[in-house]
DNA sequence: TTTAAACGTTCTAATTTGGAACTTATTAGG
DNA sequence: CCTAATAAGTTCCAAATTAGAACGTTTAAA
């Protein structure tokens, strides 16, 4: 199997992943739960790159996980669906395991 | 933020993400709540390639998620830590959400 | 004593991601 | 009105990750 082929696989668990499996995808979401919605806001909030942004959010928006509503010409409010707002269990379990599980490393130098 | 620097962060859900967020692991934890332990198995049923595998599980063993223990020179078992086991309901809420959200798609021809 | 299976490692090529500059349109200031 | 700053991308090249296939080595099986 290939990872572009994960979206036509029996296994839910896979075809969620084809969808928000993505590097960067979850924590564009986590975002999206704290009330950011601007392209600017998650870039600086994360730290990737503008191009990989906004191929990120073209597929959430594609995939119906978010909803791109223009606020102004050319500017747009990105918020999460019904859709999307169904993923919290996943981020808040995410969040349990991470606290109890994965401790914090010092920063690099 | 570089994606390299999520063990460090402040926040759990990025944490988490260090240990998980890569392409494929979800995926190899989830056969390995399937009961799949060995290394073969892995690629076979993921189609992975041998080298990232090789390098996923050995970071998974490093984190606490799993546990490598020898089956015969050379070849091993890999199984869930108690620490692993608790990312049961990420993997559950992934699969409610993908059964309710994500239609598989066609295969490519 | 060959053969096949298990668990990687190594190599090159393709794909993704990173980093910075560049566009286009929009608002804010003087 | 003119200029500067902000917002949302896009584009280009370099660096890192992943894909694909072959090679090694030990182990068990025939």
């Amino acid at each position: 199997m290939k990872w572009s082929d994960l979206k036509s696989d029996t296994c839910p668990i896979a075809r969620s992943l084809s969808v928000v499996g993505d590097r960067w995808t979850l924590l564009i979401l986590r975002d999206c739960f704290l009330g950011k919605t601007r392209f600017d806001a998650f870039q600086q909030s994360l730290g990737l790159t503008r191009h990989v942004l906004a191929e990120r959010l073209a597929k959430l928006v594609e995939a119906g996980v978010l909803d791109k509503e223009p606020y102004a010409k050319g500017r747009y409010d990105y918020r999460l669906t019904a859709q999307g707002k169904a993923l919290a269990p996943v981020l808040s379990h995410l969040f349990d395991w991470g606290q109890a599980h994965v401790a914090r490393e010092a920063a690099a130098a």
